[in-house]
DNA sequence: ATTAACCCTTGAGTTAACTTTAGAGTCAAG
DNA sequence: CTTGACTCTAAAGTTAACTCAAGGGTTAAT
């Protein structure tokens, strides 16, 4: 019915520690306590987790990510409107995000597409040439 | 013909104690210094520095912008497919983060798009409603 | 010649996001 | 009923990436 922490942890591949981190930082609302004094999480605690990691894996820092989750803790002090704010704030984030990255993509791809990978020494590289003297090319449009 | 270390500072944003950090760290080149002991940057360190910066911002540690930046450097103990295989492996990572970040978007944009943004308190709120119960699915696919 | 604005180095301080340590209580198996 | 695997808290330690401070030369302008 809900989890120790020691099982929430095996199940994110979240370290125990950082679990009551993110308890103490806010991410994760305190589960209740046994008598105990364990922590017995509800079953979407695993979903919950999994939500951070990913974000923070695609590059949200913890406050971004309290920011996403306490939308729902605010629920009536807000009205539709600033939360819609909120998620649209998010959404403008990671659509730069992605043509930021798409456009480094473009540049290197280029790059290392005038590569022919052989064995011979790299003196000559094209790869190197580029770096040296272009890399910064993906700023152009700075 | 070429710049000292504020004059570099202001065309890059870049702090000046960041700038010699970079340098301690292995990512920018020592400039050459004159006879005051100030560090003359060459023209192209601008570019350099805003290449760092960009790289930055799209989520590279340090350690990446320095690989990137090492290849140059690397030059004569490397072969041409040593150089493409670094490249390449960051277009991988660079996909990899570009493919994790539309899926986010996918699902933040469909769970705001449901909700009409109007000044009705946010208590039945569907985006709130969302992060409640499936903010996660984003994760379905690990 | 003074002074404000630069530059130098070394070393310490900061922030985010953990991770480790220490000391102590709890539970399940043999 | 003891032993090993868990759990708890509070506090200190760690790493990356800066950022600031102290103390002292340099340069350009008045
Ligand atoms: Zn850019
Ligand atoms: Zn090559
Ligand atoms: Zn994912
Ligand atoms: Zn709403």
């Amino acid at each position: 019915m809900s989890y120790k922490i020691g099982e929430l942890s095996k199940l994110t591949s979240c370290n125990i520690e950082t679990l009551r981190y993110y308890e103490r930082e806010g991410l994760l609302p305190p589960p209740p306590r046994g008598n105990n004094g364990y922590r017995y999480y509800p079953q979407d605690s695993v979903q919950r987790v999994r939500f951070i990691l990913h974000a923070k894996s695609l590059g949200f820092s913890l406050a971004d990510i309290a920011e996403l989750l306490s939308i729902q803790v605010d629920k009536n002090a807000s009205t539709c409107g600033d939360v819609k704010q909120i998620a649209e704030h998010k959404l403008a984030t990671i659509a730069r995000k992605i043509s930021e990255l798409k456009e480094m993509y473009r540049a290197l791809e280029k790059v290392s597409a005038a590569c022919d990978g052989s064995e011979a020494s790299a003196e000559h590289c094209t790869i190197l040439q580029a770096l040296e003297s272009d890399a910064a090319r993906a700023e152009k449009h700075l």
